[in-house]
DNA sequence: AGAAAAGGTTTATCACGATAAACCTGACTT
DNA sequence: AAGTCAGGTTTATCGTGATAAACCTTTTCT
């Protein structure tokens, strides 16, 4: 459960593996030099961390991740709801949708969805 | 609009402060050494880092909240939604009701702000 | 063979959030 | 007047996430 958990720099990190994988460890050192400005070191530091909490593997210099992107989302997700909102999603909602509006489109889509998850 | 981020710690102080509020600060003090365990100064440090950033203020030893619970809510669930699902409330919701089950009285109070908040 | 590049690890440094010790001033109390 | 307590500020310490310098071995290229 707890091992979701991603700190802002490992989740840049991982944003980059998610859409790249899997990838070769070097080229890895390149994409984040060029996007995260990391020098080698420390984007070997970032795979060893990430790989021994199961987050990543790096095996014959090809880095995958373990987690998917979902995975962590959800987490995210029910991490806010339950520390914010008292796990409530009726009120998470009431205070996300103050002020704002939805097209049609995206309220047939909810709609649908909630259908879908009730009992 | 970055002024309403909160580290751990100190969500965990607002949260006693909009409880409390309007509180002495050296009642705070108290509080804060019972339900965190904090030292006086401890205290008297967050008071005045809050203050610094138009969080709260503390006048004649009265502490009160200068932004309401809700907006820094609404904050966190903005920054989540942008950060993590491109801003997208039904990726949102469709990540987050993976596997779960809404009752039907939940149900119908989205299905409800779902409506209000369509144009 | 010798140089260079790939593929790392070990060990630090640095920034900053969290926490607090020590100290100060003024008002009230005995 | 001497002590106590309210109401703070100044200045540190500490933990840890973020970042990297220095070093090492193995493979590949000239």
């Amino acid at each position: 459960m707890e091992e979701f958990k991603l700190f802002d720099a490992e989740y840049k990190f991982m944003d980059i593996i998610w859409e790249l994988e899997p990838i070769n460890s070097t080229e890895l050192t390149k994409v984040c030099l060029k996007k995260l400005g990391w020098k080698k070191s420390t984007t070997y530091t970032m795979i060893r961390k990430l790989a021994g909490r199961g987050i990543l593997k790096n095996e014959n210099a090809t880095v995958v991740a373990l987690v998917k992107r979902e995975e962590v989302q959800k987490h995210d997700s029910e991490v806010l709801l339950k520390r914010t909102f008292n796990n409530s999603l009726p009120i998470f909602l009431a205070t996300f949708l103050q002020d704002k509006k939805l097209s049609k489109q995206e309220a047939e889509e909810i709609k649908k969805m909630i259908e879908e998850a009730t009992k």
